[in-house]
DNA sequence: TGTACATCAGTGAACGCGCGTTCACTGATGTAC
DNA sequence: TGTACATCAGTGAACGCGCGTTCACTGATGTAC
């Protein structure tokens, strides 16, 4: 009885202050990360910034390890957040179109928050490993989403399953089933296995040029580099231009 | 005079003893590099396991960034190495194949140096800035390989240009147009793009599979994902297995 | 409404650790005459 | 072949720094009667 009391009531302001700090402290450690990167990321820093003692950050966060979490938890959110927004701008139906905004969405985020997204997609972090139980669910929302999309326009009857037999091999196929079942899709083993590759093509694409693989100065117009990898990918999805896109059809020339 | 004299001259004891010394402090860096991580190499650690007191190995090495530069360019030259010699395991006309041996040769290594790899590939170490001159004719040979290979079965006649006009755009053309007579190729547009994406692709693959993107369990045969992902990415640069390989020969299904 | 007690936030000192880098030095190894 | 000098490898102490984490503590804020 007086549980449910509790749960109903509102936070006093004991607890909003205790909930604004460590809001505070995520953010201090978010700018932290940014400029000094995962592995360098110190509590005493958090503290010094946050105009705190150093040992006073323990009331609020276990340890490192737990910040390191907290701030994997947030930086997979804010990407999960900003992909769903992109997609849901455009017609459910429109699945080259709702790719593109994904994709986009994903090299955007990453541009903007290069450290956040070295700690998500980089080299691991020495000593430190993330919490399944707890960094699953959002470390997957954009795999869903992309799964989702492939799965909407293939039950929407837009996708051809891909002539992949030769290469998916019986215990490959055991795999894609129980991902199949797992996530609930429709999807055959085919273009399951292509999302996959699309999805791995996407974020190599991304890291290289976050990480700064390609040379300086190599690639001067970089946007246009990724809009035609997005293209390509689009293309090897099924999701090609010519079934999906309104604009300009343009005439296949086989071989 | 005197100089050519020491130039052909063999090297003395001293220089002996000292390349060797120099050996050493790379060879126990790259196992502190797999153990810790890049951003945990320390020359004190370093100094440590070599027996020698950590003043000492300023005698050989300037600072610990110039040990992370020869750690770095150690690492390219074996991964070189290694790709170089498994594309030669097979005839130069052999194009869908020296491809694949290309790509598993990359895995291969990767999975074998995780830490290795992600100095490569994975986040930029912080702080960390390694010097263009004496890492770029290392850090270029595995997509030098890759070109090479689509160049010569494009001159060959075994490569057809994909229809990709619509998404290359002039400026984007430039920068090929400048990438395919630095590196002195005769790939059209549309295949020197794809070439770019299918080499990103690969290394999206191997960086997922190495930094543990894919959860924990999700792929019992991760040989048989990454040989799939390797043949859909060869079709993808147009080296597809019915022009190329001698085996099963698949009948295509358009649409 | 007022008092006694419990809870919590934050302090300050301390422990023990590792790091990069400099510097004057001791010996051993090489070189020139 | 032998001696005087130069070069080099390695030592040990030191500087100044930052880190994670613990612990006993002081006050302020809340709660129960």
């Amino acid at each position: 009885m007086p549980q449910t009391e509790l749960a109903v009531k509102p936070p006093t302001p004991r607890e909003r202050a205790r909930a604004r700090t460590i809001e505070d402290i995520v953010r201090l450690g978010r700018e932290h990360l940014a400029v000094h990167g995962a592995a360098a990321l110190s509590l005493r820093a958090v503290a010094r910034d946050l105009g705190v003692v150093s040992s006073a950050v323990y009331r609020y966060v276990e340890n490192r390890e737990e910040l390191l979490t907290l701030l994997l938890i947030d930086a997979y959110n804010e990407l999960g957040d900003e992909v769903d927004a992109a997609v849901a701008t455009l017609p459910v139906t429109d699945f080259a179109g709702r790719f593109n905004a994904l994709g986009s969405a994903v090299r955007r985020w990453a541009l903007r928050e290069p450290a956040r997204y070295g700690l998500l997609f980089g080299s691991p972090v020495p000593g430190y490993q993330a919490p399944a139980e707890r960094t699953t669910a959002p470390g997957t929302r954009v795999i869903y989403a992309l799964m989702a999309l492939l799965d909407g326009a293939y039950r929407a009857g837009r996708l051809a399953a891909p002539d992949d037999q030769a290469v998916i091999v019986p215990v490959l196929s055991d795999d894609l089933e129980r991902i199949r079942s797992g996530m609930g899709l429709a999807v055959p083993d085919g273009l399951l296995a292509r999302g996959a590759l699309v999805w791995t093509s996407l974020f190599g694409a991304v890291s290289f040029e976050v990480f700064g693989q390609y040379g300086a100065g190599t690639f001067a117009a970089p946007d246009e580099l990724f809009a035609h990898h997005l293209a390509v990918l689009a293309e090897l999805a099924g999701l090609g231009q010519s079934s999906q896109r309104a604009g300009r059809q343009t005439a296949d020339h086989p071989e």
